[in-house]
DNA sequence: TTAATACTTAACCCCGGAGTCAAAAAAAGG
DNA sequence: CCTTTTTTTGACTCCGGGGTTAAGTATTAA
């Protein structure tokens, strides 16, 4: 694969994610793709066989970035650190990348019609996973006897949110978009509400209890 | 307007909030409405001058039930009876009218590009009156100082994951939809979550602080 | 009973957007 | 250099879905 070829597929793959998350995958042009990347129509044609295969290459860009953030909750860290930096991670992937996320939660509240099998099962497995973890924790004692699935829908939705209803964000809040320190201190109150609405004991407790 | 109008309308919202739900606006086609309306397809253009009309006429219908929902924060309970209604009412448009709040979160996402003008101000006053409410609670001191914007974003995010992201919430839990209790259970860990973590004082004990 | 109105239906039009093609231009390779 | 491969481009085709029309049938009103 050439320079150019590269260059440009990339070109092609940051304006679709940009504008399939503005518009949605039916009501997406491929003109206004082409336009929004500085290239004729059918150079999209030629690096991308069709609308559909395009679009699944935008879909599989976002899901490597979504599973990426799933990492904080398979290390060894005690709960509060791993829930903190996890509820992070999540909002840094909609801060940093609110395309990818807007496209991921069209995708899947209309069904997933494009997503492949295979990513479907990673997924489900990720998140196995991930409640096996958090009980874990509970049976340890490190933190209420929580649904872990319930809790970890509740850290999708109130991270995502950031991303995906941003217009209502903006609207409610009368600022046109958010700042920095708006998302910390979004992380930083879902991350409290989380760590004291499930009675998980902070970091240095939890040290101490292992050493006595 | 006659019985028969009035009956074929209704069946018609009914239909069409189904497949925008289902297939967002743009993929939506009329003649599947028309199919899964029991009707043929110029009758839809009959009761509803187009597409954008008949989906304006879905958007209105699904703004009222989101706005039924955020009466408990208008009343004058204690902050946790409050907040435990106004979660079980959210999560309650969730259970009973899913298709709903898909059409409503895909307006949002994307811009809300149908959304009339006069709606959007609504919501943002509604919105100022419930951080007024909980400002009250915090300086009464209720509960901790946490931003009222955010927490209402978590709990409106929290609550419509249930109806919007049902697909990812069905493969993940293996159960192809969520039961009556699951949705209890969904509605009670929310609030013991939004309680707890905000150090929301039992309603009893709000009693005995006025009364002392 | 009749006139007017409300509703239904099949057949139609038409445009916009997905996808194609063939020829030109540019790059790469030897 | 000349050849081959990659990339660009304008000018196409084609068809699906939004919307229309006109001729019907059922309802209502008087």
């Amino acid at each position: 694969m050439s320079k150019i070829s590269e260059h440009n597929r990339s070109l092609i793959i940051q304006a679709a994610s940009e504008i399939f998350a503005e518009k949605g995958y039916a009501a997406t042009k491929i003109i206004d793709i082409a336009k929004h990347a500085g290239l004729p129509k059918p150079n999209i044609y030629y690096y991308f066989k069709s609308k559909e295969n395009l679009y699944r290459s935008v879909i599989e860009n976002v899901i490597d970035l979504i599973f990426q953030a799933e990492l904080p909750l398979h290390g060894n860290a005690d709960p509060a650190t791993a829930l903190e930096q996890y509820i992070y991670a999540k909002v840094h992937v909609s801060r940093r990348y609110p395309h990818a996320s807007k496209v991921f939660s069209s995708e899947i509240m209309h069904g997933a019609p494009h997503l492949p099998e295979e990513i479907a099962a990673r997924m489900k497995q990720q998140t196995l996973a991930c409640c096996n973890k958090i009980q874990e924790w509970i049976d340890a004692g490190l933190m209420d006897p929580v649904d872990p699935q319930h809790l970890l829908f509740t850290i999708w939705a109130s991270t995502q949110t950031y991303a995906d209803f941003d217009w209502q964000i903006a609207m409610v809040s009368g600022k046109p978009e958010m700042s920095e320190t708006d998302f910390d201190i979004a992380a930083h109150q879902l991350t409290q509400l989380v760590l004291k609405g499930c009675g998980v004991k902070p970091a240095e407790q939890v040290k101490t209890d292992l050493a006595v």
